[in-house]
DNA sequence: AACTATTTATAAGA
DNA sequence: TTCTTATAAATAGTT
């Protein structure tokens, strides 16, 4: 949308970087509220910009309430909760990295083992013919 | 953007409102990507839909670090925080889920290839005799 | 799940 | 920088 098709990577320059920066994350906001209004869904959206200044949409008020109700001098409360939220998300992501690499190990195993297994296999089928059923049967990753 | 021009307010019509809610959803998460891509920000993006089904973008983990700091210092943002996180986790949780499932599937397929070499190989081998090469070398599966 | 008429977002320019 | 405008992109209603 605009004068020119942009590819979709950083943008080198300085100043049209920070000048994308400001249109499209307003964008990106309004469409955020859009999306829960039009359909009754919650969204939540942070934005942190290059320069660590912070923006975010957030279409629920549940938490807003409760909030109010407590006050701010639960501050500590929350910032230990968040704290520990952190670490939790720290530690599923470890575990997902520890599945997403078992998961190459066996993939590439069985990767081997259809390799080996066409090599003990029926000379007449090696020579350019080959068979679907044979060919490795692995899952896509999930990234 | 279409045929006519949209109010801003929830759909009434129940297909109608479905059909929107996934075109905008993904067409939300594209443009939280690219937001995060063309200027290097981080940008977590969640969306639960009325029927409670999950999508979240996150740019990465460089968010958690930010946030963690700017939280103690906006109480407001704190709890669209707070509330994020705990998407957040639910979205980590299933990706680990499919994951978990991705590797049974994978590790009951280098059984079966276990089987069907015992099957096919010299016979001297297959009474009392096991080779320690022939083992199935599937990884223990994590919890 | 495609299609297209329109609206909307926005890149570059003033 | 704020405003403008040509153009790309998203999408509402349709098939």
């Amino acid at each position: 949308m605009g004068r020119k098709k942009l590819e979709i990577k950083r943008i080198e320059k300085n100043s049209s970087r920070q000048v994308t920066f400001c249109k499209r994350r307003n964008g990106l906001i309004e469409k955020a509220r859009q999306l829960s209004v039009l359909c009754e869904a919650s969204v939540g959206l942070l934005v942190v910009s290059a320069s660590d200044k912070l923006y975010s949409f957030s279409s629920g008020d549940r938490l807003e309430k409760i909030l109010d109700r407590y006050g701010k001098k639960h501050a500590d409360d929350l910032n230990a909760l968040a704290e520990l939220m952190l670490k939790l998300v720290e530690s599923l992501k470890e575990k997902e990295n520890l599945l997403k690499e078992e998961n190459q190990v066996l993939a590439s195993q069985i990767e081997k083992k259809n390799l080996e297994g066409a090599e003990a296999d029926n000379i007449e089928m090696s020579s350019g013919q080959i068979s679907d059923i044979n060919l490795p049967v692995t899952l896509p990753l999930l990234n």
